[in-house]
DNA sequence: ATCAAGTCTGAAACTTGTTCTAGATTAGCG
DNA sequence: CGCTAATCTAGAACAAGTTTCAGACTTGAT
């Protein structure tokens, strides 16, 4: 039989959050085992702070959280699926900080746009853990698409939260996905420094207005 | 002085392609430097070709192109600027083919879409080739950012050609800028395998629907 | 033709992500 | 408590991108 196994089981996050946009619950961990995990995480986004991409060592984040090298590897496969964990872990905080204090705009593209301008704003504080996220995101390759597939819709929650719908028509849906393109997108050209801020403002403010075009009623 | 150097002043491309989209003559090459250039290009495209980006080893491309490694290195910094400029090289290619036949839509928006499905169908005949570009493109870092822009002004003018517009408004600059960002993270679902030829579709067409809607006359 | 400066080559070294191994630890069960 | 399977650790080993270096080769100028 196992060993470090089965012992939680009040994994659950906040309760209430849809099943869609929670991990789906593999394997429990111990308590021990999810410290490790939880010290490797911040250890990743500690170092990514720091240097970004580049600077989270799989050595270095090793030897922060108090782990051998192979049991990284254990939790976290690779790089990319280590940053990709750790962007999921942000986003959690970033949607539960959002939904504190919900957009005020009276369109629904003016509170997307709000609530996508809030976020950017979070990330320019942390530039760093910012593109070493956003570069794992996008880097990662078919191995990691459950991980990234997670962090889409946790996107998707938040875009679709902000909206205050129910149920989205396939219409609506289509312009979520072109909206997190361009948010994933546009947050690449700042990221390497071929856009300005002001830039990826308008570029978001110009997409969020699709909103507007698939509403219902308009263009049905 | 210089060895190997200003011998060639014919480098120029098709002659009256506009200045924005043509790469700034840097210190022109020989005919024995342009041709490794091109067989390093030739064999970076091909060993994309087979197994996607990381197929492309700088070792192979190296051996293949007939350069030493040391030379690789020299005409491109990194394995990044490399397939960035492999897709540079392709991107020329396929302007070319699709100026010939512009497209038929009605509107600027089909026009767009229908060139844009066009550049995609071409790109699924050689999925592994287009992961390595795209990949290079959206994981290239600042050090690579003009060969990025430069890629990302032929793609522009690619899309204007196919709206058919002589001097744009702003607004549909940033309508541009949003169906390119749509158009890349569009491309990366797909080659990740978590989004169909059929979804990028929609996305496609979704975004285009945003240059109707910064038509002239349309919401001044 | 000769020379100085810049290029190219071949090979080794270095870096960082990833894999592998042998032995120590830990968890849960009887 | 003692057993067994799984996990963890330390460290070596491997792979591919990148750097470095000494020596051979080209080029344009004198």
């Amino acid at each position: 039989m196992p060993a470090e196994a089965k012992v939680s089981a009040k994994v659950n996050k906040v309760a209430k959050v849809d099943a869609r946009v929670t991990a789906p619950a593999s394997p429990p961990l111990t308590e021990r085992q999810e410290a490790r995990r939880r010290r490797i995480l911040h250890a990743s986004a500690q170092l990514a702070s720091r240097g970004g991409f580049d600077a989270v060592q799989m050595r270095e984040v090793a030897e922060s959280s108090q782990v051998a090298l192979g049991t990284l590897y254990r939790y976290f496969p690779s790089k990319i699926h280590l940053l990709v964990a750790t962007m999921q872990d942000q986003l959690e905080h970033m949607h539960g900080t959002l939904r504190k204090k919900p957009p005020q705009g009276e369109t629904a593209a003016e509170r997307v746009a709000e609530t996508l301008m809030r976020a950017f704003r979070a990330l320019q504080r942390e530039p760093h853990l910012a593109d070493a996220m956003v570069r794992a995101l996008t880097f990662a390759d078919r191995s990691v698409s459950p991980e990234v597939d997670q962090v889409s819709r946790q996107t998707t929650a938040i875009i679709l939260d902000a909206m205050g719908l129910e149920d989205p028509t396939a219409e609506q849906l289509s312009a979520v996905r072109v909206i997190e393109h361009t948010w994933h997108s546009a947050l690449i050209t700042w990221l390497s420094g071929r856009a300005s801020i002001a830039q990826v403002k308008i570029d978001i403010e110009t997409v969020c207005r699709l909103i507007d075009l698939t509403a219902p009623g308009v263009d049905p």
